[in-house]
DNA sequence: GATGAATGAGCATTCATTCAT
DNA sequence: GATGAATGAATGCTCATTCAT
């Protein structure tokens, strides 16, 4: 029901609506970024808006429909980044390579929204107290790996996997990724470039035959 | 001085009082391992301890000082798990493969503790809103990863490494390690034998010459 | 900043919010009056106000901030009584006559608030525990007494004083009118007309020549 | 039948439980003039005399109980410290200066036990929230005044009095000294010799024919 | 559409008091 | 006698949410 609710409202959504919405996904983005998941209550993401506390309740249902809004939009921008420079590559190496250049690349320039994204994802849970971790989003997030993954396999330039060990090697190249995010966090002024070529570095060497 | 006060304390602190704090502490784990670290409440806590809200404030100072001893319990178990057995490795091959082995196995072991650990490092921050993110202990944990490379560059059977690219290296592991703990949340009934020879497999073919 | 805060504030504020603040002060008077200090909290001032708990902190930043407008007040109305019952007079001993005749009017008429504020200031102490005391607000409130001693010196109505024999007077005279306050809440049905005269008489015979 | 108790009590009470119980009320009286009242809570208390909280809730049936004996140990010590060099004097008007000249100095001297006792008498209440302030207690303190004007009266040394007017002279009396201790707690190093000679020079000349 | 005002549940914390040892 | 441990009520405060204007 929540879900359609969802959708049908989108449809009907004027644009000055969508604008309003994306701007105080915005603040709620930095507001997160900055002081912390815990800290980001609607007062202080309503006072970095410039707008009163009302305005985020009549734009989105409740609290949890906003934060939503965060990793979803995330996920979208992330998508049409990353897709079409994996497309534009032929041999499954320099896709692997591509995608870890691409969501290193991705991440430097969408610091706040990364954060705020794990932020909002590590707090987010079910109401029976488990955490969602946006399973369908991490999965969605794996997808082309596995996919490069596979045909890298079929095609013989990478080593021998069964599926289970391909999706370890899947993983371990997401929480590569993940891991850099910590990192520069921890160190912002981390050089990127050379990160990024160790990074290829290894999965090239973990990869191939 | 209150650091000098927490250790006199402890010294002082009589053998019930030790348990009665430990025992708390373990029910603040289950606490946040199972309803999330937003929810895990004095109330929460105490009511899964049976006990009244007033004795978790009668033994610590303050919440912020019973989630404290969270990750401190945690490091303080994880070395005394880890380093005997990577210290009865000798060649840097088998230290490597040991520690990523020794880390899966304790996870497994510790799975509420583990996840607790993270919930509460990833919403400890400063006064200032800044992530704390317990950088000291990030960097302890760093350390024996470290060694090992150290002594295998030098020992020539690792590849060749500079002093950032095995950084690099040593927090792709630890990522690798940090992504098993969110793969087993997920998937509770992983099979960890099988992951952790995947993991050895990357990490030997990405280190080796 | 706290304080420039506070007076950009006061000149923001809309009417509407200005008359809630007073009701609340009014609300906080009466209750400190009827059950005392310790007994006023936030909760017993909301059910005296018919408002929700909430309310309080909703217009004002914390207990202390609500607290110090029942002496800023009480101050404000006091000098609008006195100062022009004061100027009206010519002659020291006169005006002396007056003050006193003013201050215990203004106390009868203002039971409520005057226990309130004695209430409020008695239990006012700074971080390190010392009593705070309004220390500038009590200056203040010496200050006419001080100038009425000065000028019948001056213009040798009254009797020789050094400097701190003035004081040792005014702070004497202040002390019989709180000593007033004191024996109004003793004894409700006092008869303030004859008490204001003896006051009068006692600090006649002790200013004259 | 609290009050039998506590008479019975007494009579029953061992040489060193009374000692025990005067060891607390001393400490009681300098955390109260320390902190204030309401920081003066039974741990704070406790912790200043080096015993545990128990100890406190042993030897007095509750905290009000502690609390009373604070004013009554300071009466009955300001009664010996009075009483014998006003008996001393002959002549009302030595006696009214001796009245005011020991009162300063007992003050001066037990600065911490007076200020101990304003604390305590301006925050006790009877149930219904009206303010105790030990009337019984002022009145009695009230006494020794009142009968020094009568002599004076009787004796023709004294201007006319009416009953009322020389209660209205006895609470001025009476004021003055308690605004002496209030001058003395906000400016400790009052010159005390000179505001006693004020003092009594204000009210010999207000009782004077 | 937008806002300020109000709500009430929930939070961490303090504290007088009780009690078994 | 004395203590440490435990209790539970109360407090000031925060905050997501609701609602009249």
């Amino acid at each position: 029901m929540n879900k359609k609710n969802k959708s049908t409202k989108q449809k009907e959504m004027s644009f000055i609506e969508k604008a309003r919405r994306a701007q105080i996904v915005k603040c709620a983005i930095e507001t997160i970024a900055e002081v912390g998941y815990a800290q980001a209550s609607l007062g202080q993401i309503a006072k970095r808006a410039n707008i009163s506390k009302g305005v985020i309740s009549y734009h989105f249902a409740n609290k949890e429909e906003l934060l939503e809004q965060i990793p979803i939009e995330y996920y979208l921008a992330w998508q049409a980044y990353i897709t079409p420079r994996i497309e534009a590559q032929k041999s499954p190496k320099e896709k692997l390579q591509v995608y870890i250049e691409a969501n290193l690349a991705f991440i430097d320039e969408n610091r706040q929204h990364v954060f705020a994204v794990i932020e909002t994802v590590s707090n987010k849970r079910t109401d029976d107290g488990k955490l969602q971790f946006a399973a369908d989003h991490d999965e969605a997030i794996l997808l082309p790996i596995e996919s490069i993954l596979t045909q890298g396999i079929q095609e013989g330039v990478f080593r021998e996997f069964t599926k289970s060990s391909a999706r370890v090697m899947a993983l371990t190249i997401r929480s590569a990724i993940d891991g850099f995010t910590l990192e520069l966090t921890r160190n912002p002024h981390l050089d990127v470039q050379e990160y990024t070529r160790e990074l290829v570095t290894i999965f090239d060497k973990s990869t191939k035959k």
